[in-house]
RNA sequence: GCGCCCGUAGCUCAGUUGGAUAGAGCACGAGCCUUCUAAGCUUGGGGUCACAGGUUCGAAUCCUGUCGGGCGCACCA
């Protein structure tokens, strides 16, 4: 969904990123500090410790060295600056020259209010400027169901996708198909034994090397509906095409389903068979070696243990060590058909066409091949001025456990934990919430028990818990007749501006999130959000003044119900952003 | 042998891209709680940020090296 004209105000942490830099640049006409020094380092943020205020600035340090003067006195010409915004309650100097402001709680009930009005757009950023960003992920094998392997890739690339468009990007949100390589042949093959099989004849077990997985009995049924025996006693070359595109058809529609299950939809399939049938990958052979960039040599042996069969060839070669790789790297092999990476190659140019930036999520186990690839986009991209930047982020395997014991799997008989049963166990929210709370190049566990379980240390529960909390409490305060509203909300008190303070912080989250590309920080945000509200809420157990319906005091209960509304609004906009439904009752 | 990732409290992990006295949960100790709707709350102890150098006003964060763990090292995908 792309919104290319959001209205969206200023937030309080932007807004005084400003300030400062007005700030800087009073200073600057003074003649207090010299012009044109680069402000790159300056950074306007919350302190780490709440007693240094609400807000800091390191402009004095940083800018002293160049500016020829000290930090103390530059601080000090700072301070009188901003002492003079009206939002501002006090500046003041601290440690080696950090300056630390305080807000009124005007300035934060302000941004309470602006909660209210912004609604779901709040945290919604313009940081991406509307360019666009392509985010390539699953890319599973065409070649059976989702397995858990695929999960957290999934579960990554989706919500980096969401975050980059709520960040202000467009975003692409691909699926590259390997439906050209030998595993899709073999997948055919699986294909036409099933096939044989619902026409009745007597076909033995699955042959070694098959895909045994019972989920292609279908996919042989609907090959015998509509063809017959036509090709059950045919030799291969009649038939292997064509299975092979039926079957890879049936093969991404289950796939398609599976996601579905995890609220993921791509807006485009790339099918690498296709990209091969329309000559891409010698187009960019042939600009390549015109560039020098790929030349017929020897290919070197491959690191570590050698093969038994291993023997020196002759094949083209992408000159991948120019651009940091350890070797140059073959793009066809020598039957002439191409290698994974050539085709990769120029699927990643082409991909390059239409996006202002790259994103590919990996499964870890690719880590091996990221150099090439980038190498390869760099020299693709980057022959006319600026390369189009490119990451991979490699996403570490999830080890599933039931009650701490590892789940056992075996892929040799085919028994492997597929995605569609564990979200049928635990639901999509879980699991997507669950893949969110580690960040992705560190290895988690998944445990069944623990996942659903209705505790605090559960985060996906506890979070959940605070959003229901929140609604009960407006349902209850409904039915005695309180409706929030921001007209007493001067009267909220110090533990409720903290909690303002903490939401508040959501924009600059988004943003950072965006920037890193890493969505996980969302999620322990959210966490933060839901330890602090249920912390205040246990206040009103010993303190019935600090409860959120107070019979007695009408005007203190619509304010307080509004802080709430907005805590709300802020969960559900961050678990919108990590794909996730906010609860409303429990 | 080479490359990539990781190493933070007893355990599981955060750490705002270089900021101030390194944080949270679990576990452990102590006290409270029978609830405005609940599966709990408050509080205490616990650290050589693997180690050694370097860069600078300032390093868990960046650089170099060492140690330890994981993954990878095909013309496979």
């Amino acid at each position: 969904m792309n919104r290319p004209f959001v209205m969206t105000t200023l937030t309080l942490h932007a807004a005084f990123a400003g300030h400062v830099a007005a700030a800087l640049d009073a200073l600057e006409a003074a003649g207090t500090l010299p012009a044109g020094l680069s402000r790159a380092a300056v950074t306007v943020e919350p302190p780490r410790d709440v007693t240094h205020g609400d807000l800091a600035t390191n402009a004095a340090m940083v800018l002293a060295k160049p500016a020829g003067t000290n930090p103390r006195a530059l601080a000090t010409a700072l301070v009188a600056e901003l002492e003079k915004l009206p939002l501002v309650e006090s500046a003041e100097i601290a440690g080696p020259g950090f300056i630390n402001l305080r807000l009124t709680s005007a300035a934060w009930l302000d941004e309470l209010r602006a909660i209210a009005a912004l609604g779901a757009d709040y945290g919604r950023s313009a940081m991406g400027g509307g360019t666009t960003v392509n985010v390539e992920y699953v890319s599973a094998n065409p070649t059976g169901p989702m397995h858990m392997g695929h999960c957290r890739g999934a579960v990554v690339g989706d919500a980096l996708a969401s975050l980059l468009e709520y960040a202000g990007h467009k975003v692409i949100r691909e699926y590259y198909v390997n439906d050209a390589g030998a595993q899709v042949q073999v997948l055919a093959r699986s294909a036409h034994y099933r096939y044989r099989e619902a026409l009745g004849r007597d076909i033995g077990p699955v042959p070694e090397g098959q895909y045994p997985g019972d989920y292609l009995i279908p996919v042989g049924q609907a090959l015998a509906a509509e063809f017959g025996d036509r090709y059950a006693d045919a030799p291969e070359s009649e038939w292997l095409a064509l299975f092979r595109v039926k079957a890879v058809a049936a093969m991404m529609d289950m796939i398609r389903d599976d996601l579905a299950l995890l609220g993921i939809k791509h807006d485009l399939f790339s099918s690498e068979a296709e990209l091969q049938a329309a000559g891409k990958p010698e187009e960019a052979e042939a600009w390549l070696r015109s560039q020098d960039l790929v030349y017929d040599g020897e290919l070197e042996a491959p690191k570590g243990k050698l093969p038994d069969d291993w023997e020196p060839v002759a094949l083209p070669l992408f000159r991948s060590t120019k651009f940091g790789d350890d070797q140059d790297r073959p793009i066809k092999k020598s039957d002439g058909t191409w290698t994974y990476f050539g085709a990769d190659l120029a699927y990643h140019f082409q991909k390059a066409q239409s996006a202002d930036a790259l994103v590919d999520i990996w499964g870890a186990d690719h880590a091996g091949t990221v150099k090439r690839i980038k190498a390869a986009v760099a020299a693709m991209t980057g022959a006319k001025g600026k390369p189009t930047p490119f990451e991979v982020k490699l996403v570490q395997m999830v080890a599933l456990l039931r009650n701490g014991e590892p789940v056992k799997m075996s892929k040799r008989s085919g028994t492997f934990v597929t995605l569609a049963d564990v979200v049928r166990e635990v639901g999509k929210d879980v699991v997507r919430f669950t893949m969110l709370t580690r960040k992705p190049e560190a290895q988690m566990d998944f445990d069944f028990a623990k996942v659903v379980e209705a505790s605090k240390d559960n985060p996906v529960f506890y979070l959940q818990y605070a959003h229901a909390r929140i609604c009960s409490t407006l349902r209850k305060a409904a039915a005695e007749g309180f409706a929030p509203a921001p007209d007493a909300i001067a009267e909220l008190g110090e533990e409720e501006l903290a909690l303002v303070k903490l939401v508040a912080q959501f924009p600059r989250i988004v943003e950072a999130a965006a920037a890193a590309r890493e969505p996980h920080r969302i999620a322990f945000f959210l966490a933060d959000v839901a330890s602090a509200f249920h912390s205040y809420w246990n206040l009103g157990n010993d303190r019935p003044d600090k409860r959120f319906i107070l019979p007695q005091n009408g005007a203190l209960t619509t304010a307080r119900l509004f802080l709430g509304t907005q805590i709300g609004q802020v969960v559900r906009n961050g678990l919108a952003v990590l794909g996730v439904v906010a609860v409303e009752e429990m």
